[in-house]
DNA sequence: TTTGGTGCAAAACCTTTGCATTAGG
DNA sequence: CCTAATGCAAAGGTTTTGCACCAAA
């Protein structure tokens, strides 16, 4: 659960480098990439700081999250409007995709049960094009 | 890539009680729940025994495998009957959901960006009943 | 000055692997 | 017999945590 008080308080150089490569990066990028990324641009942020700066980012809602099969999490910067991702399962290419009606069925259906606060989570697998051929 | 050859050649004690917990198994588990299972029925195998027949189960499309955001990897047996969860945040109960229109969605979708084996998951998020009394 | 943030190293975690031993066929 | 499969312990990988130090406000 993220309140408010997950917030950070403090505007320091290496949480600058992390925001700044995660406005830079166009797919997602594991903790470790996004390290080595950094180290690059000669902007060296310790490991820890990073992990600690994309756990607090995601928790504000600033990146999405989500775990690839080798058990890394990725991260990139989330645009606005709520929407789910196609993933291909070989290349990692990521579409965003957005069903309006799958959320209305997902909020009625939570709350035919009598449940509130309804969130919900959505993923699509498949191998793409590309990698089909 | 799985090939016929990765399948196992040999009836051992430890397969069978591996197969044995995932056909009595309603929703996912992971190595390490299977694991316990295994040494509460007086079954022990040990726990790198049980990761690889996990492994060679989910290789022979007898499993169905996917990462929780914990990273572990969580097992069940492919049911043909495909459902959602719908789970409380606060006590944790789950109700089991199926929506036929979002499997569609989800198929149609991917196949749309081009994508073919399609898998998804669907987790919806909320505040029972009982909690929000 | 105050205290959140950082960096390092160590720990925690799940999972895989090397190797001697067991047991299925 | 033969060798796949097992079990243990050690190693592998990613992520988290403890703690002394640093720097933002």
């Amino acid at each position: 659960m993220s309140t408010a008080s997950d917030t950070p308080q403090r505007n320091t150089r290496q949480r600058r480098a992390v925001q700044s490569v995660m406005m830079d990066l166009e797919g997602f990028a594991s903790a470790q990439q996004i390290h080595d990324i950094l180290k690059q641009r000669g902007e060296s942020v310790g490991l820890s700081t990073v992990y600690r700066n994309l756990q607090a980012l995601a928790d504000a809602d600033l990146l999405d999250a989500l775990r690839n099969d080798d058990g890394e999490t990725l991260y990139r910067r989330c645009s606005s409007g709520h929407h789910h991702h196609l993933v291909c399962r070989s290349c990692g290419r990521t579409v965003e995709v957005e069903g309006p009606a799958v959320e209305r069925w997902a909020d009625l259906t939570a709350e035919k049960h009598g449940f509130r606060d309804v969130e919900h989570t959505l993923e699509i697998f498949g191998t793409c094009a590309d990698c089909a051929s």
